[in-house]
DNA sequence: GCCGTTTTCGGCCCGACTGTTTTCAGTCG
């Protein structure tokens, strides 16, 4: 049983308890639960044969139980109990917006409906709007949110949110004077790697003029609600975005508080009570009524005695005990990348020439650039045999004879092929500079299959790095069955290097394996995967992600100036131990 | 159900918006 498994179970049992009208906190707590067993970033069986499931935050002695008879005997008396008392389809009704435990009931013993078409069916022909609290409005409202729940879709790549949300911010300071401010918030401003709504932040003393610049931009469809402070949107692409506007000397108080996450919110709003104080997006308020009103973020937290928290971190899983014990990571900065290890070439898949990506990476400051084109048996990439690679050497050779400031070296992204065995020979392989290797095929083997694949690259000498590792493209292709957990500890081992592929669609490692090689000591590459000279653009989406895994600039490979980079490939080859040199700064 | 440098019992974040209401409940984030 994985921990999503277990996860969707405690929050089906939160929604079963929420419906029964159980307390409120009792609910709470399963989602929480549930919520930290899906971010635990390893597997759960672990810690329940190590016998820590209590040292998980939220986790006490009743779910630990719970979650030791699932892993025992794979069922759940207590929740199969209350599966008896509320049927699956009742639950399923918590999906349609604006439906919520209270709702869901009425409608279950009021009309005995239990699936979402029988409400939709029940609202067409206008039953809802006789039961007590519901009107008219209330039911064209449930009949309009199951609509939007037929043709909902899902959460959208950070970096394709990102364009969107960044035309909104331009679209209200250029399109409206009373702005004073605006910018990006929640999980975009946290730089999560899928967006399910757009969140903005606008100051001014003027906020029905925004919200009519907003209302009115051409990116929107649709007004779903407008309020004197708040409007939500739906834009022509699907998604929701939603803009507060506040007065410019709460920017701090609301900026931090519409970043969220909401359960890093809650956790602050928690430390402000035991300091007599509430928090809000306001800023915070004294018992005595009065106000402490926070222009800047800092001042949100430092009056909770707090360090500023990156908004990478916000996402309760440790941050605020790190931050309140001094121990926050200082994570890897844009300014550490010191460049790329993973490009190609139109010498195989990529659109640029090698001085067209070369002077790209060079414009971005980098010192250096892997060029690493696919290997042959990838035909459909062109892949590069021997001899083209040797050709290729002649001219990157020709191409660095131009520059002392900026080196290019030679790399492959090497084939690890569906029987596990290695695309180029040994001795090719030892005349690159950096080796990615790669899984492009045969992504559905089983786990022990695809794991054993890896593990044959990973202790190979001349590979250097594992590209893309769970073969995740979002909302297209799962991860391969791949036990990162287990490919994890075997790069601690064998010294090599984990890639966090930068490109949107990808963004793999994620956040919690990143944590989890971080914890494990395994070095991180931050890469582009660029096709074409813009796709260095996308690195900072990758660097974003190694930050939400607490990564700092020691971890990750690509922060190494290039006599460094060439120092630890070398003693990685001769297995001896290196010390860590300090770093040079791009400047 | 979880949790504790104010607590092992008694708390548990806070506000906006909507609809159906005469002051509030439900939902959402």
């Amino acid at each position: 049983m994985t921990n999503r498994e277990l996860a969707d179970i405690f929050n089906r049992i939160g929604d079963m308890l929420d419906i029964l009208g159980e307390n409120r906190f009792k609910v709470l707590a399963y989602h929480r639960a549930a919520d930290q067993i899906l971010h635990l970033g390893q597997d759960i069986r672990a810690c329940w044969q190590a016998g820590t499931l209590q040292q998980i935050p939220g986790i006490g002695p009743a779910i630990a139980e719970k979650i030791d008879e699932l892993l025992t005997t794979g069922r759940l008396e207590f929740y199969e109990r209350l599966q008896d008392q509320v049927p699956a389809g009742v639950v399923s009704l918590l999906e349609i917006p604006d439906v919520g435990p209270k709702t869901a009931r009425l409608l279950w013993e009021r009309l005995g409906l239990q699936s979402v078409a029988e409400v939709e069916q029940a609202a067409r022909a206008g039953k809802l709007r006789t039961l007590p609290g519901l009107g008219a409005k209330s039911e064209a409202r449930i009949l309009a949110g199951i609509e939007a729940l037929y043709r909902r879709s899902d959460r959208i790549p950070l970096g394709a949110a990102w364009p969107v949300a960044a035309d909104l911010v331009e679209g209200l300071k250029a399109r409206c004077a009373e702005v004073v401010d605006a910018a990006v918030a929640g999980s975009l401003r946290r730089m999560r790697s899928t967006i399910g709504d757009i969140d903005l932040l606008a100051a001014s003393e003027s906020p029905a003029a925004v919200m009519r610049a907003f209302s009115s931009h051409p990116h929107v469809a649709e007004l779903l609600l407008s309020g004197p402070t708040k409007t939500s949107v739906r834009l022509h692409n699907g998604l929701q975005a939603d803009l507060r506007v506040l007065e410019p000397q709460r920017w701090g108080a609301a900026l931090q508080y519409f970043t969220g996450s909401q359960a890093h919110n809650i956790r602050l709003r928690e430390l402000a009570q035991k300091q007599g104080l509430s928090l809000s997006e306001y800023g915070f308020k004294r018992q005595d009524g009065s106000e402490i009103v926070c222009r800047t973020e800092e001042e949100v937290y430092r009056t909770l005695g707090l360090p500023w928290i990156p908004p990478e971190l916000r996402e309760d899983r440790g941050e605020i005990q790190a931050a309140l014990a001094g121990t926050l990571p200082p994570l890897v900065e844009w300014d550490d990348i010191q460049g790329d290890l993973h490009v190609h070439t139109n010498w195989s898949d990529g659109a640029g020439t090698l001085a067209e990506m070369a002077e790209a990476a060079r414009a971005k400051g980098y010192r250096y650039l892997v060029i690493s084109d696919h290997t042959q048996s990838l035909g459909v990439a062109r892949g590069l045999t021997p001899e083209r690679l040797r050709e290729q050497r002649a001219e990157i050779d020709a191409l660095n004879a131009q520059w002392d400031d900026f080196v290019l070296l030679q790399g492959c992204e090497l084939e690890i092929k569906a029987d596990g065995s290695l695309d180029l020979p040994d001795e090719v392989l030892a005349g690159l500079d950096f080796v990615v290797a790669s899984v492009h095929s045969s992504l559905r083997q089983d786990p022990a299959q695809i794991t054993a694949r890896v593990m044959n690259a990973i202790h190979h000498p001349s590979v250097d790095v594992i590209g893309h590792p769970s073969g995740r493209i979002l909302g297209q292709r799962e991860e391969s069955a791949v036990d990162l957990e287990a490919i994890i500890r075997a790069a601690a081992e064998s010294g090599t290097a984990l890639e966090v592929n930068s490109t949107p669609a990808r963004l793999d490692l994620d956040d919690l394996h990143v944590r989890r090689a971080v914890e494990m000591g395994v070095k991180l590459a931050i890469n582009s995967d660029a096709h074409h000279p813009a796709g260095l653009d996308s690195l900072p989406f990758g660097l974003a992600t190694a930050r939400r895994g607490w990564a700092t600039a020691s971890d990750v490979l690509n922060t190494l100036t290039l006599e460094q980079l060439r120092a630890w490939r070398q003693a990685r080859i001769t297995g001896a131990t290196h010390s860590e040199p300090p770093r040079g700064g791009r400047g």
